[in-house]
DNA sequence: TCGAATTTTCAAAATTAATTGAAACTAAAT
DNA sequence: ATTTAGTTTCAATTAATTTTGAAAATTCGA
């Protein structure tokens, strides 16, 4: 296979992976490019590759951005902006679990604090099992929020090495 | 908070929850009520509960069975189909992850061994940056999918209290 | 075998999400 | 101060997804 029909490949896969992921398929098409470009592209070059409109790349550059996926890059004597993508991708990956946690399951853990106190008799069947329910999502709930943050911090060789061990 | 307002602020919680995920609201919401119910609900009691048709209903309901997570039931003397989920939320992460391994991470890896094959010249910066990503998305990828294989393998208990030695 | 109860299908409608493109805005260069 | 290159916004459009509901199919009891 060809480099450019490489690309290409991997562009179009890693934008339908995103769009499983609550990620919208431009979104993931742009990280999917820079992740793989050598050089630090511009909006125009983004646009002209994967053929979109300037308003949708500037908006899903600008939300990229928000996720703390890429980076703006101002080169001297330049005056147009330069986007990168950071490579590392275990770097990658801790980012968006990072944000995926805060955005997401942090809310929900705390609404299932307020749900686990509804009033009622505790031996009532219905109340036993909704209860019973949202303490055991909670429970998992928090334990994956611990696990997590302590993988943020971890570095990848780390992670690897230390999982390889228990999970065996 | 009342039983019935908690579960309501559940159901559409987890429905808002789902679709940061890839999972439509609707299926996500009928999981939901399965999981709080107390008894195996029928497609009507469904259908009342969520007030969504019969149709949508039907096709949802089908879609968490394809997905392991909620079983038809028949109830002898009965001629209609009860559904329950599975009530255990660690056996229903297994199950998701299992699925979701099978369908996006599987696929994902079989891509990534096609693409680092490209040809040219690998001193090429521009073959050089896109097989070493593809590379590194290879290695985390396959050392995902090998742990979450243990995962699925392992017990609550276990996961719980390996995990927390290690992350810590 | 027939008929009523129940489940399933799927084309059309409704809803939601993504995308465009032109106008407004901003900031550097002259 | 004005022009120009570049960026951002957002109302309107287009595309994708979800939902409906009525008809078809199936299943079970009489």
């Amino acid at each position: 296979m060809k480099l450019i029909e490489a690309k290409q490949h991997f562009i179009s896969s890693w934008g339908a992976f995103g769009t499983h992921w609550g990620i919208n398929r431009t979104m993931a098409q742009i990280h999917a490019l820079l992740l793989i470009s050598s050089d630090p592209l511009t909006q125009d070059d983004i646009m002209e590759e994967l053929t979109i409109s300037r308003g949708n790349t500037n908006m899903n550059i600008r939300e990229l951005i928000n996720w703390g996926l890429v980076d703006r890059l101002l080169l001297s004597g330049e005056r147009k902006e330069y986007f990168t993508a950071e490579k590392d991708i275990w770097k990658v990956v801790k980012q968006i679990v990072k944000e995926r946690k805060k955005r997401e399951l942090e809310p929900m853990l705390q609404l299932l604090d307020k749900l686990e106190e509804v009033e009622g008799d505790k031996r009532d069947k219905h109340v036993k099992s909704f209860v019973d329910t949202i303490s055991g999502i909670k429970k998992l709930g928090k334990q994956a929020d611990r696990t997590l943050d302590t993988m943020i911090k971890a570095e990848e060789s780390w992670f690897i090495s230390s999982l390889m061990k228990v999970f065996k």
